[in-house]
DNA sequence: TTGTTATCCTAGTAAAACACTAGGAATTAA
DNA sequence: TTAATTCCTAGTGTTTTACTAGGATAACAA
C-alpha cells in the first residue's frame, strides 16, 4: 500500500490534473521528465489507472492521458486501490479471533480516511502549504 | 506493517495478558500451541517485544514471559512498532512535494488510531464481540 | 504513403523483504 | 545432573518489488 507504485500513481494523477489544464493531454514522457520517474515504469503504473477507468488514454502521435471526471470525484482510495491490489489485506488472511475486531477497526479507519480525501484536496493542500512546512 | 510478524506480536501480547493471570508466566511453547504459531518464529517475534521492554523474560526451567506494565498502558502502536521497523516509512522516502501533505496526514491518522487503542481495549473487544459479528 | 510519436502488452530480472527453519549456548528449577 | 526454557546467530526458499526490454498497435503529420 505504501509502495512506490501507489505513490507514483498519486503523483501521476496530480501531475495530469494540473498540466492537462494547459496542454489538454499529458504524455508519459512529460510526466517522466517533470516527476523524475522512469518512463517504462510509469507506463505500467498509468496502465493500471486506465484499466480502473480513472484516466482516458489517447493513442498515437500527440497522444497521452486525461482525467475522466472532475478532480473532486476521485478519492485517494480510488487511486491507491487501482495500483495496489487490496489496500487492507489483513482481514483476508486467517487472523486470530482475539485480534479480529481490532484489525476490522483499523481497516475502517484507514479506508475511511482514504475515501474522505479527494484529488482536489490533495492538489489544494500542495498549493496552500509547501513541503518545508512539514520537514522539521 | 501488516506483516505476520506484527500480527503475531499482537496475538502474543493478548495471549500473555490473558494467560498470565492464571499461570503467572507464559512460555513460548504454550503460546505456540494455543495460537498455532511456529515456536521458532515466535521466539523471534517475542524477542523484539522483550528488547522493546514490553515484556519481561524469565529464563530457565518454568521460565517464560510476563507483562511489564498494566494492560491499559500498552498501545497498539507500541506493540506493532516494536516488531515492524517504521510504521509509516513513506515520509522517510523521497516523496514528491505535491503529495507530501497528503502522506503526512495519512501518517497522522494511522498513528493516531494505533496510539488510541490499548491492549486492554483489544482484549475487551475480543471478549464482548466475537469473530462472527464481523464476518458478513 | 511513410515516418514519427505515442500508447499498449508481455516477458524477464536483480535485489530486497518475508516467513520461516536450524542449531547450539546460556540459564534456572527440580 | 537433567530437563526445560530463553537467547543468539545464521541460513534458506518463496514472494514481492521495482524496475528494464522489446516489439506491436494506433494515429497524426508531411
Amino acid at each position: 500500500m505504501i509502495s512506490t507504485k501507489g505513490r507514483y500513481a498519486l503523483v501521476a494523477m496530480v501531475d495530469i490534473a494540473i498540466n492537462s489544464k494547459v496542454d489538454g493531454v499529458v504524455s508519459i514522457k512529460d510526466i517522466s521528465k517533470r516527476e523524475d520517474i522512469s518512463e517504462k515504469y510509469l507506463e505500467q503504473v498509468i496502465s493500471s489507472l486506465v484499466k480502473a477507468r480513472l484516466l482516458r488514454s489517447i493513442r498515437g502521435s500527440n497522444g497521452g492521458y486525461v482525467l475522466n471526471r472532475p478532480i473532486s470525484s476521485y478519492s485517494a482510495f480510488d487511486i491507491l486501490s487501482a495500483t495496489e491490489g487490496e489496500l487492507s489485506p489483513i482481514l483476508n488472511i486467517d487472523v486470530s479471533a482475539s485480534t479480529y475486531p481490532f484489525w476490522k477497526k483499523y481497516e475502517e479507519v484507514v479506508e475511511g480516511f482514504l475515501k474522505s480525501i479527494s484529488l482536489e484536496n490533495i492538489i489544494n493542500d500542495s498549493k496552500n502549504r509547501n513541503y518545508f512546512d512539514y520537514s522539521i
